[in-house]
DNA sequence: CGCTGAGTTGAAACATGTCAACCGGTGTGG
DNA sequence: CCACACCGGTTGACATGTTTCAACTCAGCG
C-alpha cells in the first residue's frame, strides 16, 4: 500500500513537509493578493503558528503554498478548527484595526507565506483598488465555506460530518492542482486533527473512518487519502451531486 | 412589563415587528453601505425572505432595520441558522458573481433593506474605495461571528451553547442601540429558532431554558429575554469576561 | 369553539464521548 | 545497538448527553 511507502520515506509521524504536492502546485506567484510584493515573503515549518490566538501585529497573511489550520481554543484545552486554508487563502484579517486575533493558524505542512503589514496593504490598494476587491470576495469565499462547516457540524451524524469534511478537501485540492486528476491526495491531517474539525472526538473520527473504509467508500491512512467511491461519499455527505459538481468547478479562493 | 403589552397589542404568537426596538434605534441612514443610496430601500415583512437559497439574482443586500436570520437547509429539511444579521450587516455576498446564493435569509422582525444592484455598488466603490473597505470589513466581521459560532456548536455542550448565544445575542444588540442600558431585550426568536442556531433540537433547547431560569441566571418567554446574573451567564457561556466586556464595544457591524 | 403555534414535560432509544488497553513505527539516549 | 518513550492509530466496554416520540398546556384567532 502506497500509504506505508510515504512513511517509510519520510518518517511517519513528522509532518510531512507535502514537497511531494508543491512539485506540482501553480507557481506561487499565481496565489498573490498584491501581485508583486514579494517582501514578506516567509516559510513556516509544519507544526508552527504563523500567527496565534492574541496577535495583534498589523499585517495580514497570504498563504502562498502548503496548507494551514485556522483553529480557536477554549479555555479548558478544548480546540476546534474552523477552516482549512490553501494556497490563495488570505488569512488574519481582522474587523478592527485594534482587536487582537480571536483565531491562530497553524501550519500543517511547511508553508510559503507572505505577510502584508497593513500599511503595505493600504498603499497598494490605493493603487489597485482591485486588491480590496479580491480581499473582499476571498472574504466572501471564506464566509461560505464556514457556514458549510456551520450545517455539517450543527445539523449532521458524525458520519455525515466526516464525509462532508473529506469531500470539501479533496474537491478544493482538485481545483487547486488540476493536475491531479487521480482519486487520490495526500492530506496532511490527523484523526485528532479531523476530529477537531467536525466537532467529534479522535477515537469516534476512527470508527467512522474505519466504516467508511470497510464499505469501500474511502481510504484515509497516515496522510494518504484516497476516494473509492465517489458517488457514493457524495451520497453519504449528503451533498447534491450537482452543488458537488460546482465544487469541482469553485475559484482556487483559499 | 413590556413584553405583555406588546403581546397583547399584537397577539402573542404573531411575528413581532419590532416597532418597538426601532423607535430607538439609531437612523437608519448611519447603517447604509453606500450613504446616500436609497433608490433600493424596500420592506420586507417578518417571516418573509430577503432571498431564498438559490437566489441569483445581481445585488447584495444592506439591512438597514430589524433582525435577520441567515440559514441553509438540507435536503431533508433539517436547517442550520448560520448567522443572525442585525442592522449595518451586509447579506447575500458570494464570492464569484455566477454562483447562485447557497444561503437564505429571513426576516425575523419586519425589516427595511436596502438592495444594491452589483452594477451600482461597483459604480460607486469606483468613486469612493471606502465601500470596498467596510464592505471587506463586514465580511471579515461575518466571518469571525461564524468562528465562534462554528467553536460553539463543535466544542461546547448544550448548556453552554445557548448561553453563548444569548450573550452574543445581547451584546450586539446593545451595542446597536447604546440607550438601552437595561437587561433586558426583545429577543424576535423562537426556541426552534434558538435550536436551529445552535444545533440543538427545540425540546432541548426548552430543557436548558428551563434550567437556566430556574437558576436565576436568565430568562427567556416570548421573545422577551431577561438577564437576571449576567456574571454567571458568562461563566456558563465560557468566555473569558475580559472578551465578554470587548464584545461590549465592538463596531456595530451586522 | 375547535384549531393552530409555541412551549413544556416524561420515558425510552441512540449517537457520541470517555476511559483504558494495546499496536506498530520512529527517534532518542544510554 | 538496544531499550524505551512517544505519537498516531485501533478497539472494547461503559457512561452520558441529546434526540425522539408522545402527550399535554396555554393563548390567540378564525
Amino acid at each position: 500500500m502506497q500509504a506505508d511507502e510515504v512513511t517509510k520515506r519520510r518518517g511517519r509521524h513528522k509532518q510531512d513537509n507535502a514537497s511531494e504536492a508543491r512539485t506540482v502546485a501553480l507557481p506561487v506567484d499565481a496565489h498573490r493578493l498584491i501581485p508583486n510584493y514579494r517582501n514578506g515573503d516567509r516559510r513556516v515549518e509544519a507544526g508552527r503558528d504563523l500567527f496565534s490566538i492574541g496577535f495583534d501585529g498589523k499585517a495580514i497573511f497570504n498563504l502562498l503554498d502548503g496548507w494551514v489550520a485556522i483553529y480557536t481554543l477554549l479555555e479548558d484545552g478544548r480546540r476546534q478548527i474552523v477552516q482549512f486554508a490553501l494556497p490563495g487563502a488570505v488569512l488574519g484579517v481582522r474587523s478592527s484595526r485594534s482587536a487582537p486575533a480571536t483565531v491562530g493558524a497553524q501550519a500543517l505542512t511547511d508553508v510559503v507565506v507572505s505577510v502584508i503589514p497593513t500599511p503595505v496593504l493600504t498603499s497598494h490598494s490605493r493603487a489597485d483598488p482591485d486588491i480590496t476587491v479580491r480581499l473582499a470576495r476571498s472574504l466572501a469565499h471564506d464566509c461560505n465555506l464556514a457556514f458549510d462547516h456551520l450545517t455539517s457540524i450543527g445539523r449532521r451524524s458524525a458520519r455525515e460530518r466526516v464525509a462532508h469534511l473529506l469531500l470539501e478537501l479533496f474537491t478544493r485540492y482538485r481545483a487547486q492542482w488540476p493536475g491531479h486528476r487521480s482519486e487520490e491526495m495526500v492530506l496532511p491531517l490527523t484523526q485528532e486533527q479531523i476530529g477537531d474539525a467536525t466537532g467529534l472526538t479522535f477515537v469516534h473520527v476512527n470508527r467512522v473512518l474505519s466504516a467508511l473504509r470497510k464499505e469501500g467508500i474511502v481510504q484515509f491512512h497516515y496522510r494518504r487519502l484516497r476516494i473509492i467511491d465517489p458517488d457514493r461519499l457524495i451520497e453519504v455527505a449528503g451533498v447534491d451531486p450537482e452543488i458537488a459538481m460546482a465544487w469541482l468547478e469553485r475559484q482556487p479562493w483559499g
